[in-house]
DNA sequence: GTCTATACACCGATAGAC
DNA sequence: GTCTATCGGTGTATAGAC
């Protein structure tokens, strides 16, 4: 079980990914400190910051995958021509996203304060949730639509209550309710 | 405009309480310093301990008067016999306390990490959500009964994009989407 | 009731040995 | 790549003068 210099990196760096995504979704970024990341996955806080010059970096490593599926994810959308399929598309996908993604971090959680604070990280999931909301209702969605839309948007509150669900039993109750929420 | 000691003390604690509110609603718990309070008040942080013995204390303070409403609120829908007229008047009064609560800290606002952490705090929110889950939909409610009952349990992410509205065009629009969310 | 001054822990972050 | 040791700053909270 031997390993190269660039496989223990790579690994290690991937631990403090999936450590920090998970203590954040318990405590919340501001209370998550370095030293519980560290002693979480049993290293010192030194070597976290080998691989993260600042906190902030980690969650920005953390969120910035995910931002990349997302914006795939719209430009799928945008191919598709239909108001009512693109719509559906769009749910799918968010809801699996949000349910693949260990149903903690979704993608346009704005639920930790940290994420409205920072403003590289907030305009760039805003800049998605626009650009979702776009796609779904076009150029001047109705007030009631963006009402839904940003409903929608957030699902950490149903998640939350709904732990003991399957991953699978989980999306569909999401994805019936989301199309409900916007009338389709 | 003289006034006695103990007016002054209420003034002073009232003041702490509001500016506390805001902050947490802007930075959250978390970030939301007592030398931010203090400075923010144009006091001294010492004076705000005279008010509060612990950060907590503040944030309970606050939450208390809240939790009070929310509960008489309840009290109310009991009587109610209709289920539909039962479950409008949940919607109608949450909506109303949400948006009157400077659309920023809601009753049951979970979205704060202190919340979550916080088990006198989260277990009394819990307590209230469960009882009008239970006014709302029975002893056995179906799972998207459930889904829907939380999601629209937590308004912030909606009321947060709505901001340029009315507190009356808020409301309105709310209403609408929590009653066709519930499937009223 | 409000202040100044301070205690003490922990934070994020850095330097340098191995 | 990981460690020990440490820095400067800020956090919550307290003591005591006025």
């Amino acid at each position: 079980m031997t390993q190269s210099r660039a496989e223990q990196a790579e690994r290690t760096r991937q631990a403090v990914l999936d450590t920090a995504r998970s203590l954040f979704a318990d405590y919340g970024f501001d209370a998550t400190s370095l030293q519980l990341i560290a002693d979480t996955m049993g290293v010192t806080k030194a070597n976290v910051y080998y691989y993260f010059p600042t906190k902030i970096d980690i969650l920005e490593a953390i969120l910035s995958s995910t931002v990349d599926e997302l914006s795939a994810m719209l430009d799928v959308a945008e191919t598709i021509r239909g108001k009512r399929a693109r719509i559906e598309f769009l749910v799918d996908s968010f809801v699996d996203q949000v349910v693949v993604a260990h149903r903690t971090i979704a993608p346009m959680n704005r639920a930790d304060p940290i994420v409205r604070r920072h403003p590289g990280i907030s305009s760039k999931l805003d800049e998605l949730a626009e650009r979702g909301l776009h796609l779904a209702f076009g150029e001047h969605p109705t007030l009631d639509q963006q009402a839904a839309y940003w409903m929608i948007s957030d699902l950490a509150p149903v998640t939350r209550r709904l732990g003991d669900l399957s991953d699978s039993q989980l999306r569909l109750i999401l994805k019936q309710l989301c199309l409900r929420v916007v009338r389709v």
